[in-house]
DNA sequence: GGTTTTACATACCAATGGTATGTGGTGGGT
DNA sequence: ACCCACCACATACCATTGGTATGTAAAACC
């Protein structure tokens, strides 16, 4: 049996988080099973367990890659309509993006839903992976500085306004959906023109 | 060895409620064991699996009681505050109580964490046991009716003003906490307020 | 008073995440 | 060029899990 060099495990690492991934999202966390997921990469538990020493291991992982992910794309969009226009046009691009990450499934059922019972709470506040926190407390921090907020709220709105877009992504996600992705933009922009 | 009378078995439903409560709360899902729930109560699987035909089902039932409760509890301050003041403060108090759920540990682990991840979307968005979204709503649209906030954003954002309280109640539950209870208030009210 | 139904207990099952061990190939050191 | 440690898996095995099938004594009902 042909044994791989260096380059190919790294291959079957990735081949792992993305099986992983797809199992995750299509059948949630508890329903995926190790045993799947390897005969869809082709390779034993032996292999899984030898990259990844426990199943929550090869969950944090694909759950850090999408905030890694989400992470960038918002810092891009902010960056460049900062550029573009005003520090509060960056602001409102960054949570563009993150609302838009709140709808996909895959950003849904394994960040927002699966994320919080798996890693518990713990995991999703300790850990400095949790970008999105970070990002739009340093947005609520910037219009602050700006004195557009009171300097004394930063830290309990930016908690407030990226829980309601997680919200947001949940209802946009709904079946039928009740909101469409417009309206809630429309009144997310105007609960935050409100904060003035 | 004896057989219950129907009186007891409603004693043993309840107990096993109750100890299921206690597991699920401090254990997660996933982590509490139907055995571990029996040798609390003092009975054997199959006294369980008699009362609730699956985990997910007296999960249910526990998730129910605390949502049941919390809209009791919602409602009677949210019709004093009415009867008291105005239909706005009345709101604010059905708000104020649905935050204090927030940072109970259990209804945080139970409703908040592990309900999406147990339940689903679909159980979480169709059961019609979700009376916090309910009762959000409803509020949100008397103030529409009011005149408070616009008609056509009710919707969107009675999903984030309740995700925003989630939110909130986790962040008061952190340890060390960054923001206090009357902070977040605060903050709450003048996100609420300037929807005008 | 005999029959049905209730409220459990007992025994068992397949599947799960995880571990311990085996093994062939690869690469670095000399 | 040779050796050997290590790497990247495979194989075999294990305890525990949620769930089922069946048994059974007591209670409820006609």
């Amino acid at each position: 049996m042909a044994k791989r060099s260096r380059l190919d495990a790294k291959k079957t690492r990735e081949d792992l988080i993305a099986a992983a991934a797809k199992q995750f999202e299509q059948q949630g966390y508890a329903a995926a099973s190790i045993n799947d997921i390897c005969k869809d990469v082709g390779i034993t538990k032996g292999a899984l367990f030898h990259h990844f020493p426990t199943k929550r291991d090869l969950f944090l992982e694909v759950w850090t890659r999408l905030q890694v992910a989400m992470d960038a794309e918002a810092r891009a969009a902010a960056i460049e309509a900062r550029s573009l226009t005003d520090p509060y046009s960056a602001f409102l691009a960054g949570c563009r993006v993150y609302l838009k990450f709140a709808t996909r499934r895959d950003y849904q059922k394994i960040v927002l839903i699966d994320g919080p019972a798996v890693l518990g709470l713990q995991g999703w506040y300790e850990s400095d992976h949790d970008l999105g926190t970070q990002n739009v407390e340093a947005g609520v921090r910037y219009l602050a500085k700006k004195g557009i907020v009171a300097e004394h709220r930063v830290s309990a709105l930016a908690v407030m306004i990226q829980s309601a877009l997680n919200g947001a992504g949940f209802a946009l996600a709904r079946q039928p959906a009740s909101v469409t992705a417009d309206a809630v933009y429309d009144a997310f922009e105007a609960m935050v023109k409100g904060l003035r």
